[in-house]
DNA sequence: ATACGGTTTGTGCGCGCGCACAAAAAATTT
DNA sequence: AAATTTTTTGTGCGCGCGCACAAACCGTAT
């Protein structure tokens, strides 16, 4: 492995200069910075990353900017991918905060991305929900010269260093394929159990689901009728009168669930409850309870995208571009769609 | 962050004092080993690695020892694995090598590791196929203090530091389970394509596979028969003979195919030959003329393993444990079974 | 020729650690 | 008590790098 003082001896100059011409921190003459330029480019030289760490001895901030969360929501998913990463991550000298926002208050981000600035951040992962004000903010830190990574959702401007999102639309495309599976020809009704909560939302994410789910309906089985079905999550009976109701008139062929937010939890505890293991029913998100669901029967699939990763690979790739100066290989990164059942499920809990 | 300065001023010793506590390299008062050890304790204090990794300066050497393979073999795949790895981990000077063996004679193989021994290796990643050849290797690593890890198969010893295995019992019966999910009550033949090659093979490991379908299709399918079609990989027409012998006497909606292999694009040429995207087809393996299968839709559904995945985790914690002196988490690890059609497979790739 | 301002270059120190060797302390022998 | 051996402890150097500061260089004005 090549050092700087080597590069310094085959280019005739001393380290200092080396260190100026790597670096680009000009009071170096063109002539020599030419040959070192060429010497480093020719010889495939990078400084050793783990010296140049402990060198720096610098502590870099990383700040992590998204919606407010619940105990069960999936923003709680993302935060624990951010705190996982973060412990991974002091050992190269890197801190990570959350700090979190009303996704229905523009006013509520604004505060939050104010008191990250005036935290004076190395470096920030962003879950934008509002265009203007998010725009504003990564102006903002663009003239710092901080580097910033959207998760979840991106702006449409090019000053991000990565991007980790989740394909919704087409996981709701794959959920269609997944649930008709079984006997595809046979299939005329769907029921989307939805939350009665969510009816309100302005902006729910996981309509992107619906929507990538109807248009795979509409393609492949125009006949079918998709119909929803409202549930009050904190309603355990009720939840059971509503469902019993839907599947009195629903021949037991015809028992095809489908719910694009986590929550299909809810619906197996029903199934659960009536004994009802032979349904056809696919949800989303590798929750444990959810987990559960697919072990004893009464989930078919469920499709897992993982948020907690993308986030902890937000803050892992950032940190190592903050520590170690290492590029970025790609700038937009998608998450895959693991498909589970109860016969491989338990290979994927880490 | 505390450093070894700060433990030995608390503990009121100097910092060699603590080194060699540290490293319990002897030649220290058991009472002061006894007040530095507590320290340590207590505060939780680790020793920067990257700063222990340059001080230390030592290049360390992994060997690989796998069976020989041929393009298109899934060993070429552990290979790649092994190779990506020991680029990524060379960084921290790792050098990584690869022996490999003919996997039919244990000859080979004992050449294979006396070479290995030969080289002075500072640790051993193994895919081993003979038991007791393989014995006597690992005791003679373990008598030198020379770490390593299994791959694919391990054996019942316990000196081994990790292993990376795939479940192949549990994917033949997920297998099943996928291949039989469309119209399960109708189904009774499923045609297990097989290479004629490997008839005369005394172990297939895909024969593992082959054993957890037959015992899901017993459990959950006992009307099913299963039949064995024999082709040669090397000849396209026998191949097209063969299958439309068979496909002759089969009802349109009983065409299940599976392989267990990861040959499964043979038979999907001769599928797209004849224009037949219908059929029910299970493979394995993500090589890149099964993922184009997927999507023209002559393959339903691929299980993926990823051994390439767990040849580059073997070697990449085995590096760590060696120039990092990480502790390995965890023994055993299964690799898990993605489930891949044409809608998420395009997400898969790294 | 000397002085001066600006540019360019070299060197020394420190980051946290491992390791070797010298120094100090304790134990043993003479 | 002195000499010797053995055990224990402290210190200095180097790993590769970043950074600051001093030294050297250069051109121009006095």
């Amino acid at each position: 492995m090549l050092t700087i003082k080597d590069i310094a001896e085959k280019a005739g100059v001393s380290r200092g200069t080396v260190d100026r011409v790597i670096h680009d921190r000009g009071n170096v003459a063109e002539e020599k910075r030419r040959k070192v330029l060429q010497i480093v480019e020719d010889s495939g030289f990078r400084p050793n990353e783990f010296a140049s760490l402990i060198a720096t001895n610098k502590i870099h901030s990383i700040f992590c900017i998204i919606p407010q969360y619940f105990p069960g929501d999936v923003w709680e998913i993302t935060a624990g991918g951010l705190t996982d990463a973060g412990k991974k991550v002091e050992s190269f000298g890197v801190r990570v905060e959350i700090v979190t926002y009303d996704q229905y208050s523009i006013e509520s981000f604004r505060e939050a991305c104010d008191s990250v600035l005036a935290h004076g951040p190395s470096g920030v992962v962003v879950a934008p929900m509002f265009r203007a004000g998010t725009l504003r903010f990564v102006r903002e830190l663009s003239a710092r010269g901080i580097p910033y990574v959207y998760i979840d959702t991106k702006l449409d401007d090019d000053g991000y260093l990565e991007f980790f999102g989740l394909p919704m639309y087409e996981s709701g495309y794959l959920g269609a394929d997944i649930l008709t599976q079984r006997c595809r020809a046979g299939i005329n009704t769907v029921l989307n159990v939805r939350i009665k909560r969510d009816k309100d939302m302005l902006s729910d994410p996981t309509m992107l689901r619906r929507a990538g789910f109807m248009d795979y309906i509409k393609e492949h089985l125009p006949q079918c009728t998709v119909r929803d079905v409202w549930i009050n999550p904190n309603d355990e009976d009720e939840i059971a009168r509503v469902m019993d109701g839907e599947f009195e008139s629903l021949p037991e062929n015809q028992r095809n669930l489908i719910m694009f937010n986590s929550r299909v939890h809810l619906v197996a505890s029903y199934l659960k409850k009536r004994g009802l293991t032979g349904c056809n029913v696919v949800g989303y998100d590798m929750l444990r309870s959810n987990l559960r669901a697919l072990k004893d029967g009464t989930v078919s699939f469920i499709i897992a995208q993982h948020s907690d990763l993308q986030a902890a690979n937000a803050v892992r790739t950032l940190a190592e571009y903050l520590a170690f100066r290492r590029p970025v290989a790609r700038k937009d990164h998608y998450s895959q769609m693991d498909i589970l059942n109860k016969h491989n499920c338990d290979y994927y809990t880490l």
